[in-house]
DNA sequence: GCCAACGTTGGC
DNA sequence: GCCAACGTTGGC
């Protein structure tokens, strides 16, 4: 099966993508929305990728990349009852919340910001410029995925030995 | 902090 | 199964 393409929102004062470079791997738990869940729970595959977005934020947009490392398992915080994301009508023989894990891979060089995804032509369809959209894992077409990668990671300019930098 | 757009809940 | 009330999301 080919990899699929993901955008997983977060606010950063919660989780941000310095986080996830520093813990290198991190469970997706506290998903509580049953569309978000069915795509986690059905669609996602270790090897898949994820568009970092960072929203309720100054700046919102897409930071980073990650790489799905694990398939969807029962959320574990459904079944503590001190948890704010515990579920009384969950039970471990009948889970109803599950997440998956993803992998850090890269910090973009610049953001691509939500304004610059609305004003891009090649971006306009994307699922998380549609209005009244909020879901917090949501599909991305591959063209949209490129897109943002190449946005967020300009080709550097190839800077010779020789060349100015300066110290 | 506001509020539009959704999603969920629960009485009927 | 309808739908009003309520809760949440998330940009602004």
């Amino acid at each position: 099966m080919p990899p699929r393409y993901w955008l997983m929102k977060t606010e950063p004062h919660v989780y941000s993508i310095d986080d996830l470079a520093r813990d290198g791997s991190t469970g997706w738990e506290g998903v509580r929305n049953y569309q978000a869940r069915n795509f986690m729970r059905d669609q996602m595959q270790p090897g898949d990728r994820v568009l970092f977005y960072h929203s309720s934020c100054p700046a919102p947009g897409v930071v980073g990349v990650a790489k799905v490392s694990r398939s969807s398992h029962p959320d574990p915080t459904q079944f503590d009852p001190k948890s704010p994301c515990f579920d009384p009508k969950a039970t471990k023989d009948q889970p109803r919340w599950f997440m998956a894990a993803i992998t850090f891979e890269l910090k973009f060089q610049t953001p691509v910001l939500l304004d610059q995804i609305k004003a891009d032509p090649q971006l306009t369809a994307m699922r998380v410029v549609q209005r009244g959209q909020r879901l917090s894992v949501q599909p991305v077409e591959v063209e949209h995925f490129q897109r943002i990668h190449q946005l967020g990671r300009p080709t550097k300019k190839k800077t010779s030995s020789r060349s100015s930098k300066k110290k």
